[in-house]
DNA sequence: TATTATCATGATAATGTTTTCAAAATTGAG
DNA sequence: CTCAATTTTGAAAACATTATCATGATAATA
């Protein structure tokens, strides 16, 4: 067609779609800043030549990869999506690539925190609800990548937290000032040894807030079990077919909080009038059930924890940040 | 070593070796042109700086890419999130990077189907619920870049589809079996112009399995509000508050049929024994909420899509499949 | 010792693409 | 219809490396 023989480069297409090659090339890289006029022009021209970018070239041009890595549990809880939403969502708009590692197990998660820095092919790294150990810490800074936890912070990295004790307590004194004074707390389990979890803090903060107000909480109203709704609820209807059932029971998480509810339901325990119940996320489905809870800004701890991550990819020099995320109760129709 | 934070480059090698970049160019390419005195010197300094020639690591890293491409509607909708959950899974069980562009806009599909053909450096693609346009199928195919459809299907590229009209149908059949035959549909209304919409499907098959039982539904009880919970709500109110509410009602979308049982508790009315709710798509949720839904398989349609993919990137010449996915219907409360 | 052949080296051009910055074109407000 | 604001565009610089070619150093020969 053209000039021929020779694999076509940006040039060839420029000039057959009578552009610069720097609109070429912003057509195939951020076709959004290009009129669709030219666009369509430009990629007409890249169609009839075939022409395929060389990679090598681009690579060396390119001052930054345009990839940020989110590594984050295998989703099956809902908070990870919500978090990964406000994630995509800010990404998409700063125009990077968004690399999903899904950890199913420690194992991985150690894979992935020892090959990612040395490939050296991101530009920054989320590491959402998982902890990370010193040495991995250590070898994220001496590789220099960029990172940004969520939930799980560590004190020589940037990350995005939320007063879990304060939650726990919130959670406290809504129910003590409704006048609830038999109060269970149902949490999960999937603690990881070398680290705090969240969790065993919004316990904390709970007790501590009821210690205070003059009660306590008996041993076998702290449940502990793995995180499912099943588990759930079959440990608050063995708690809710006791004699001395408590009043009001604190979900560590909404997803929890739904097994409360239809465990409550099966039993045939009217909420709120018989039993209290009061989660902790606000993940979407609480809004479709009503539940009462409190609510973690899940959507936006993604999109900070990117706005955080990029303003230091823009400026490494950045001292190391931690940003604290408020937490509201929200009143609905359970507490 | 050297103070900068940015990666090493050979000029930072010259440097410190005293010599020329030219000479360190050859002492990693031609190394028997250079003195062995000045290599020595040359490597060490390599040591030193950990030095990877860039352009040659990212041309390596991409010639073994690695990497699937999912683009998939912004996901706030439950069903989307579940399909990845299928997808991820399985792709991180094979070793492939999973790479997600997030779609908010018709633009941005277009974006994405005319660039990542060329640069996105994707081993393959997964387009998930988003129709595409028989020029995007033409570039897709020229570029060779193997890629499975989910939801919307097209004639020339490999899918996973589910039939929306028998899962109507079902629905019907389900609810005339109960009994009911004054019943209403509430769907959707996010129709993409130039394509099949499912939910127009699921309420043709529904439509013709009533006529043909001999009843009918009246123009009123077809309502189709945008996909939000809300809406469903607000929708499903206006018809339950009729005269001549219908017995049941059959959601397009679990998520919608929430908003209808929402509708139904603000205004007292039981279910299902007053109204019988009956779903689409069997999200997690609507176990949750004991959801009487047609289940299509959402994480088995993402794991499916990947089999299909990595099939096909082994082996190109692999004809079209266009595999179909069953549904059953899943009984619980609501109807 | 003078001359030439050989070899290691460095300065510089070339590569194909992206990015920057300022100019040009378009849109919006009054 | 004018002027400001915004968007779209092109020229040129930047990017990290390799290739080319001239130059200086060294070794070999007469």
């Amino acid at each position: 067609m053209l000039p021929n023989n020779k694999t076509p480069t940006i040039i060839d297409v420029a000039q057959l779609a009578g552009v610069s090659v720097a609109t070429v090339s912003r057509a195939i890289n951020k076709p959004e800043k290009v009129s669709p006029k030219t666009l369509q022009r430009v990629n007409k021209a890249i169609d009839d030549l075939s022409f395929v970018p060389k990679a090598e070239a681009r690579a060396r041009a390119m001052r930054h990869k345009g990839r940020i890595g989110v590594i984050t549990p295998f989703f099956t809880a809902p908070s990870f999506v919500q978090r990964l939403r406000g994630i995509a969502s800010t990404l998409s708009k700063e125009n990077f690539d968004l690399i999903i590692y899904t950890v199913d197990s420690n194992n991985r998660l150690q894979n992935y925190l020892s090959t990612l820095p040395l490939t050296g092919n991101l530009d920054g790294l989320v590491i959402v609800s998982l902890p990370v150990a010193d040495e991995d810490v250590q070898r994220l800074l001496k590789f220099n990548l960029p990172t940004v936890l969520i939930e799980f912070p560590h004190p020589l990295l940037n990350s995005v937290e939320i007063d879990d004790e304060g939650g726990g307590r919130m959670a406290a004194e809504y129910l003590l000032k409704k006048g609830h004074t038999c109060i269970a707390f149902l949490g999960d389990t999937d603690l990881p040894e070398y680290s705090i979890h969240p969790v065993s803090l919004r316990l904390k903060g709970f007790r501590t807030a009821i210690d205070q107000a003059g009660y306590s909480i008996p041993e076998e109203f702290v449940r502990l079990a793995p995180y499912s709704q099943e588990q759930a609820q079959l440990n608050a209807r063995a708690i809710l077919m006791r004699q001395d059932a408590p009043t009001a029971i604190f979900a560590a998480t909404d997803f929890q909080a739904l097994g409360v509810i239809k465990a409550a339901r099966g039993l045939g325990i009217n909420i709120p009038e018989s039993l209290a119940v009061i989660g902790f996320d606000d993940l979407d489905m609480a809004e479709y059930v009503d539940l009462t809870t409190i609510r973690q800004h899940l959507d936006e701890s993604g999109r900070i924890a990117i706005e955080l991550l990029l303003a230091h990819i823009a400026d490494p020099s950045r001292p190391v940040q931690h940003i604290n995320l408020p937490l509201t109760l929200i009143e609905r129709l359970t507490a």
